[in-house]
RNA sequence: GGCCCCGUCGUCUAGCGGCCUAGGACGGAGCCCUCUCACGGCUCAAACCCGGGUUCGAAUCCCGGCGGGGUCACCA
């Protein structure tokens, strides 16, 4: 049977890094075993969910490249992909298993529970069971729970991570499976659109182990085969606790997008984030659809480490075709330039981001350069500006402006001295550029251009 | 607190009974390269949570303790 996944997010806010992980662990597996990639929008929750959420979560996984091949925007041969739209699915299932005493109308109020909640101190408090045997529930106004079995049976599955895991039925309680209004809530929306899209595999986070266990008592009231499960550990915070939304900004995939990282770089990091192939660092996509497998997901929660991420953002900067990576810096200098090719390659191992490549750029393309005072102070001392105008001399004879050649004529002008490179360059670097710091000055002048090299030569000179 | 899961350098991890005086990577320290800054190369510091077993032999298997996380909603 062919593999189907999917990544069932719900619309609540912008796509998480948690959430882009488990849709990356799910797309890899499809995309490995030839299955496919189901997105599927639970938003029950009316509350919460918005169309800027759905929006910001497909924005997210197109950047990182994570296509689906069911969903939004792909309604396949079992949309609609939007919970909300498959109301009346919901409501037959539901029908069925109140018709057979699976199920049940309570008429209890958020405030009644409440009330009962509190009064019992306990704060594992499980529903009561009180209209589980009424007879007189009216049908509006009424949400409907499961009714747990109550013999000492438990339910237990293999996860494809963790192993088996087993729960005794005294432990689960008579969870609501859906709303007075017809709208189901997680659990039972979560089951009958697996069951229905033929899912044969749901890969998620650990924090939905424990909700595995109402569904699994679902699957069985329903006569269904459940799916096979895989757990994939959480990613944490530097406080150690589960990446969120409301305590780590870092939890937002498109935070990163506008910091400078490259999906490429994301995508590597959080893989490596509880997965791994043998010491492999630097993994491309195609190496982790070819390699990716659930025999290799650990088990154990990762924290989020931002200096691993840079240090990989470089890597691909590095290995990137320049001209792709031209391409992507372009937008943040609203224009394009063919000197940007070279600028990557002047850039790409002094910078850590896209964003700060771009700042790098930017005097390159401006007229004149302020001078940084502690530079000028070190380097354009009276005796600094004596040989810079002696490498001025040496430059504009020149007849091809080039990073070689000035290069070349650098290095005999300083053989013919007896001065070190460093002493010509130096004086030379901070005029071209006001810093003490700079790509090779070769390239560094040839990127400039003669007229422009020579200007600011010059008005240093002054 | 109940239940569930987990426990190798600061962090991500390799390891799946002998190959381990525990390997790699990030980060840290140092050296080299060098026109500056980077990149790169080399070196160093740094871990099997604790205690019992099982075994000729345990980081690897079992039990207990401790520690960490997750979950207990008409959120997902």
């Amino acid at each position: 049977m062919k593999p189907r996944v999917r990544f069932a997010p719900s619309p609540t806010g912008y796509l998480h890094i948690g959430g882009a992980r488990t849709a990356l662990f799910n797309w890899l597996y499809a995309r490995r075993n030839g299955g496919v990639f189901v997105l599927r929008m639970e938003d029950t929750d009316q509350e919460r969910s918005t169309p800027e959420s759905v929006k910001a979560i497909l924005d997210g996984l197109q950047w990182l490249g994570l296509d689906w091949d069911e969903g939004p925007g792909k309604e396949g041969p079992y949309a609609p992909y939007f919970q909300t739209q498959r109301l009346a699915t919901y409501k037959k299932y539901t029908d069925q298993l109140i018709a057979e005493g699976k199920a049940y109308r309570c008429g209890c109020t958020k405030e009644e529970l409440d009330a009962r909640r509190a009064a019992s101190n306990d704060p594992g408090w499980k529903y009561d069971g009180k209209c589980r045997e009424r007879k007189d529930v009216p049908a509006t106004g009424a949400v409907v729970r499961f009714a747990m079995p109550k013999d000492d049976g438990a339910l237990s599955f293999t996860d494809l991570v963790l192993g088996k895991i087993t729960k005794t039925h005294s432990d689960l309680d008579d969870f609501v499976m859906m709303r007075a209004d017809g709208i189901p809530l997680y659990n039972l929306g979560c089951v009958i659109d697996d069951h229905e899209m033929e899912i044969t595999l749901v890969g998620r986070g650990q924090e939905h182990v424990n909700s595995t266990f109402p569904q699994l008592a679902l699957y069985r009231a329903l006569g269904w085969e459940a799916p096979q499960f895989a757990h994939f550990p959480l990613i944490l915070g530097p406080d150690r606790e589960k990446l969120s939304k409301r305590k780590h900004p870092e939890a937002d995939v498109m935070l990163h997008k506008n910091n400078g990282v490259l999906p490429e770089a994301l995508l590597n990091f959080v893989v490596r984030l509880g997965w791994s192939h043998g010491n492999d660092e630097v993994i491309s996509v195609a190496q982790m659809k070819e390699w990716f497998d659930f025999k290799s997901v650990g088990k154990t929660s990762g924290v989020w480490n931002p200096e691993k991420l840079t240090w990989l953002n470089q890597q691909y900067l590095k290995t990137l075709a320049p001209e792709e990576i031209a391409k992507r810096v372009a937008p943040l200098m609203g224009f394009d330039d063919p000197r940007f090719v070279k600028l990557v390659l002047a850039f790409r191992t002094r910078v850590k981001t896209t964003v700060e490549m771009a700042a790098a750029f930017r005097p390159y393309f401006e007229k004149g350069v302020k001078l940084d005072p502690e530079a000028a102070a070190k380097a354009l001392t009276a005796e600094g500006k004596a040989t810079l105008a002696t490498v001025a001399d040496a430059l504009k004879a020149l007849p091809t402006w080039a990073a070689a050649p000035i290069d070349e004529a650098l290095k005999k002008l300083a053989e013919s001295t007896g001065q070190k490179l460093g002493v010509l360059a130096q004086p030379l670097r901070v005029a071209a550029t006001g810093s003490m710091t700079s790509p090779g000055i070769g390239d560094t002048l040839e990127i400039l251009g003669r007229d422009e090299a020579l200007a600011r030569i010059d008005a240093a000179l002054k």
